[in-house]
DNA sequence: GTTGAAAAGTGCTGCGA
DNA sequence: TCGCAGCACTTTTCAAC
């Protein structure tokens, strides 16, 4: 068994389908199988193996923000009243669809966000009439980012 | 022209696709055309429009960073000697493979990157040895996620 | 712009090594 | 466990509306 990635047996081979389908996941499973010089047939027993295996979360088209209208990426470094009530706030922030990721975490911050708006006025809204008014929340700092200049997966 | 979406005129049709798309890639064609009750080409059509237009960046696989072993997620607020050299951190922190995003903001930090690690022994030798070492960078700041709670796309 | 169907290419499955 | 080959399905194209 090979161990050198985590608690699966995942071998190069794997490794490489994954990197391959990571940057492009619309790549024929044929070529991925010529590049790597094995059968198509290989390939698809590999994924449906780490898909069982919960390795594969699923495919998302990717698009540019910008280019839809949300022009505004901000973080949202959150104080809660008091830490246990982390599991409220979450199912609360579910709701607000402009929360695309939140992190609990250490440090300062009980809990950190990003936010996802179409432009200044709509991130006010959002902050101002949705998340303060949220039970729980005492209060938050907001970095609002000016320019994504990098945005990437993880390499294996 | 509709112009409720941005610059371009996306029309309902346009949105819906993307709205299907955006949770899951792999859905055929065929099948977005019956729900939203058109024909397999025109579903084509709008998709080679938008992906002129730079709309859609591409499809990628998403995977679960810890099944793979990269355990630890982590936000770093940055420093800079001076905010005009931002574009040279920009530069060396891409060669840095953990660094997955950056963002040039406002507020207290002038710069602000997400990384991914294997275990608290990688993170730290990521930021003692591979970020301090960057030149123009005074010093960071960092908040490790301890549970990503929420992890989505924009709903259009 | 949209349609529907035909042509080309891809994904899936079972058998054999 | 892997690879090959045939069948089903999807994508893509295009003439006609």
């Amino acid at each position: 068994m090979e161990k050198k990635y985590a608690n699966y047996d995942l071998d190069n081979l794997d490794v490489q389908i994954l990197s391959i389908l990571m940057e492009n996941a619309s790549i024929p499973y044929t070529e991925i199988a010529k590049k790597l010089i094995v059968s198509g047939g290989t390939i698809h027993v590999r994924m449906k193996k780490m898909e069982e295996l919960g390795i594969i979360r699923g495919s998302h088209l990717m698009i540019n923000p910008q280019k839809v209208g949300y022009d505004i990426t901000a973080f949202l470094g959150i104080y809660l009243e008091k830490g246990s009530q982390y599991s409220d706030a979450v199912d609360q922030l579910k709701e607000i669809k402009e929360v695309v990721e939140l992190h609990y975490c250490t440090g300062q911050y009980s809990a950190f966000a990003k936010i996802v708006c179409r432009d200044t006025a709509h991130l006010r809204k959002v902050l101002n009439e949705d998340i303060q008014a949220l039970k729980g929340i005492q209060r938050t700092e907001t970095i609002i980012s000016l320019e994504e200049s990098i945005k990437r997966q993880i390499t294996l």
